[in-house]
RNA sequence: GGAGAGAUGGCCGAGUCGGCUGAAGGCGACCGCCUGCUAAGCGGUUAUAGUGUCUAAUGGGCGCUAUCGAGGGUUCGAAUCCCUCUCUCUCCGCCA
């Protein structure tokens, strides 16, 4: 959610950020409506003043056993007013809410302008592609043939897009997880935090998946949402806080599972881990000072790389175009894994600054000095999407004769090396 | 699932038969005084948001409005009364 005010005062802003994101909003009924509702604001205000005014007077009457009843019947008719008059600012404050909800974030000056994927910008490159002396395999092809994933059940249990990982494969899945979170906890010094997989319509606004981007998710039939992201419960832990100066930045990493309808992406990625329904992410989530947020995104990426580097997994990192920006992201990096078979970089994760956006949804703050209060800057990336780890692994480290060489860095987790 | 109790400021905790309670009192925190130091003591400060106006070093000054779990209702007026919802706690039942 963007800030009231810098719409109304400096609208050039927004708009110019709209333009760079090829998004086409109307301000004009904005800013009819923010009018509108000052000019209710200051009518109801000052009658609501009147009535308390008079109010105090008729205590005092009533307590002298005077009579009141002429102030009486003017005040029903005030408050009647009132009454008429909170109901169209009500009216009106909806309208700029939902305005506010639907509205995109403004892109940091330092994301390149572009109009979709195609424009996105390559920034660095860790490692050479392996070359191979045979026919690399899908990862789903090696993980059937080594029975390891098993998609057919997965369909069986539960439909389409839908997995089920055995013996070595749920191993590996499991090593992963820890490994991750082990080095997230262990030498990057954030906090582990295990939460909710389901979660309310109030977190789900908080960090922007609602009211925009309902039919991508998981509502169960008693109103509670599966979470697409540990962004969501993670972000939302301080949701409505005020938070000291002191503990800033605050750094989340978290294990969950992720569940997403992928409604809108039929026909892509329909084989293999790329896209599922469910699968497994660790995440890492920051709450960090205004002046602080660009550099704690480029240390949270690098957190995110360490992890492809340990796995000795070749990989891009991509600064995303405006075009492509997330809705609720000012800047994001993407960090592409090379996978062979298909020949090319696939996304693993994604690391984005929501500035204040997020904040301001979630009433997300700090005191940055005594008496004061100033919405926190959130962060978060992916420190790694499991599943597409798994599947680069795969790849990544098969042999001719169809089994797959275990990372150094996972053997002391997985106490084999080889699949 | 059944029965009951409760939800007030950073925390604890008062709010009588609705009226000067944004909210007593205490604790904590901060500032100042005192003290050789510490402690004790004394004085002061200590919620958030919206909005008007003034000054304009955008940081404030002076006002107003709203907020006592959330929403609605009654009333000239509600933390106080009524309804709905949410959450917490206790006991019973069930259950990984």
């Amino acid at each position: 959610m963007l800030d009231m005010k810098l719409i109304r005062e400096n609208p050039e802003i927004l708009t110019e950020a709209l333009k760079r994101r090829h998004s086409h909003i109307d301000l004009t009924e904005f800013h009819a409506n923010d009018r509108l509702r000052r000019e209710l604001l200051i009518e109801v205000e000052a009658l609501k003043n009147r009535r308390n005014e008079f109010s105090r007077v008729i205590g005092e009457r009533k307590r002298n056993k005077q009579d009141a009843g002429d102030l009486i019947t003017e005040m029903q008719v005030v408050s009647s007013r009132i009454k008429e008059l909170d109901e169209q600012l009500q009216a009106c404050e909806d309208t700029l809410n939902a305005f506010l909800l639907e509205t995109p974030n403004i892109p940091l000056p330092d994301v390149p302008d572009g109009a979709g994927e195609q424009d996105n910008v390559e920034v660095r490159r860790w490692s050479e592609p392996r070359s191979f002396d045979f026919q690399p395999q899908a990862h789903w092809e090696l993980g059937e043939k080594l029975d390891i994933l098993d998609f057919e059940r997965g369909a069986k249990l539960a439909g389409a897009r839908f997995t089920v990982m055995k013996g070595a494969g749920a191993l590996l899945e499991r090593s992963l997880i820890n490994f991750m979170l082990d080095l997230h906890t262990g030498k990057h010094g954030y906090k582990e935090i295990f939460p909710p997989f389901l979660v309310n319509a109030d977190a789900m606004t908080g960090t922007g998946q609602l009211p925009k981007f309902e039919e991508d998710l998981f509502k169960t039939t008693m109103g509670y949402y599966l979470i697409p992201t540990a962004e969501v419960p993670v972000t939302n832990l301080h949701r409505d806080e005020i938070l000291t100066d002191e503990e800033l930045p605050i750094c989340y990493t978290a294990y969950t599972a992720c569940f997403r309808a992928e409604a809108g992406s039929y026909g892509r990625d329909t084989r293999g881990l790329i896209r599922l329904h469910q699968f497994n992410k660790v995440e890492l989530v920051k709450f960090t000072r205004p002046e602080d947020s660009a550099a704690e995104l480029e240390k949270l990426t690098t957190d995110a790389e360490e992890v492809l580097q340990l796995l000795g997994l070749p990989y891009r990192v991509m600064a995303l175009c405006t075009g492509d920006l997330g809705f609720s992201s000012a800047k994001t990096y993407d960090i592409e894994v090379w996978f062979p078979q298909q020949g090319q970089y696939r996304e693993i994760s994604s690391c984005s600054c929501f500035t204040d956006f997020q904040a301001r949804r979630a009433g997300i703050r700090y005191r940055p000095a005594p008496g004061r209060t100033e919405y926190v800057h959130t962060l978060n990336g992916s420190g790694l999407a499991v599943g597409r780890c798994l599947a680069a692994i795969l790849e990544n480290y098969q042999t001719a004769d169809g089994s797959v060489i275990v990372p150094e860095a996972l053997r002391p987790y997985m106490g084999i090396d080889s699949i």
